[in-house]
DNA sequence: GCAAAAGTTAACAGATCGGTACACTTTGAA
DNA sequence: TTCAAAGTGTACCGATCTGTTAACTTTTGC
């Protein structure tokens, strides 16, 4: 198995899979959408349920890796980055493929704790929140746990607002709050 | 047709709906767990859409009265309000059934914003909106709209975080960042 | 008590679901 | 050049999907 064919086939199916969801998103429309021959999905993959998983692997790593990467040139001090990470969420929100946080959409077509799938989305969270919590350390916070929860929670409920509210700048709003947050938390 | 009937089966596939998920419920599955027959579900509602949405106004209207009943309950001023509306979320966390924001879920599951179900998933955090834009208003706060705002959009982050991350109190959090917000935008 | 309304069971369409089987072609390295 | 690995197309499997049909029973209002 070349690996870059099956590196091609995750990709594309990642971007299937976050346009469409995973339910609506059957086998026979990743052949036609990706390319592959679904005899080839089967060789790399064994369920559905693998290649999903490879997926959220991917978009993970992916999503990380920009999103750190985009506060990184934007602010230097730690207290900076938690700020400037709302307008990196920003950028993503006003971005014509946007469609939420392919995390909590996983999270709601897989409600059960137990599920692999569900179980992968909170590790992505996870992360997010153990990346946030040291810069809260760095910064000097108080409690840098319960600040970084906060910061998280935060983030979350702007890309909820981002999805479903018109009208309004959920970014912007989320950054005053943490502007709020971070004075108390580290004054 | 009898609408009580009728109202049963809103009420039953609402609960499957709920816990399930949308698109992993079959009919077929309705027609087992809420105990009406297939043909009287196709007399009331045409498509399966049209009770997805049946089910979502009337979870709508079932989660507002309880939402705004028990923050009555629990405080008097619009201040307190907004604040003990954590404390109502956190009671709804912890139920047995607690299977996050059917609304979020929804909108996770029909993305397509012309959607009608992906509308009236909106419609409703629409309406909370509105109802915290108006108590931020009688607690004199010096912008309502973006308190209110803020208010919905920790809300949503601490629903999010309360289904995706463990170990930690999201409402708790979202509690004190609500302090936060009220100190400075009455202050 | 009787007709109409509303309900039932059960079988059935036609499409799509995840997944497999088989025969064939391309690719890459020895 | 050759040969195995990797990829392709296509037909197919049984199950399940949304939705329909027909014959029958229960409930309800008058």
């Amino acid at each position: 198995m070349r690996p870059n064919k099956r590196d091609e086939l995750v990709s594309k199916a990642l971007k299937v899979f976050y346009r469409d969801g995973f339910h609506a998103t059957g086998m026979d429309k990743l052949v036609v959408e990706t390319g592959v021959s679904k005899t080839s999905m089967y060789k790399h993959f064994r369920t559905k349920e693998e290649l999903i998983l490879a997926a959220l692997r991917l978009r993970d790593e992916n999503f990380r890796e920009w999103f750190f990467k985009r506060i990184n040139e934007m602010a230097e001090t730690p207290a900076e980055q938690i700020l400037v990470s709302f307008d990196a969420l920003k950028e993503w929100f006003e971005e014509d493929e946007f469609r939420g946080c392919m995390f909590i959409k996983a999270g709601a077509e897989f409600q059960d704790r137990d599920h692999p799938i569900h179980v992968q989305a909170a590790e992505h969270k996870q992360l997010l929140l153990d990346h946030f919590t040291a810069v809260a350390e760095q910064a000097g916070a108080r409690d840098p746990q319960k600040l970084a929860c906060q910061i998280v929670l935060l983030q979350e409920g702007a890309i909820v607002s981002a999805v479903l509210l018109q009208n309004c700048d959920p970014a912007q709003d989320a950054k005053d709050a943490a502007k709020n947050l971070l004075a108390t938390a580290l004054g």
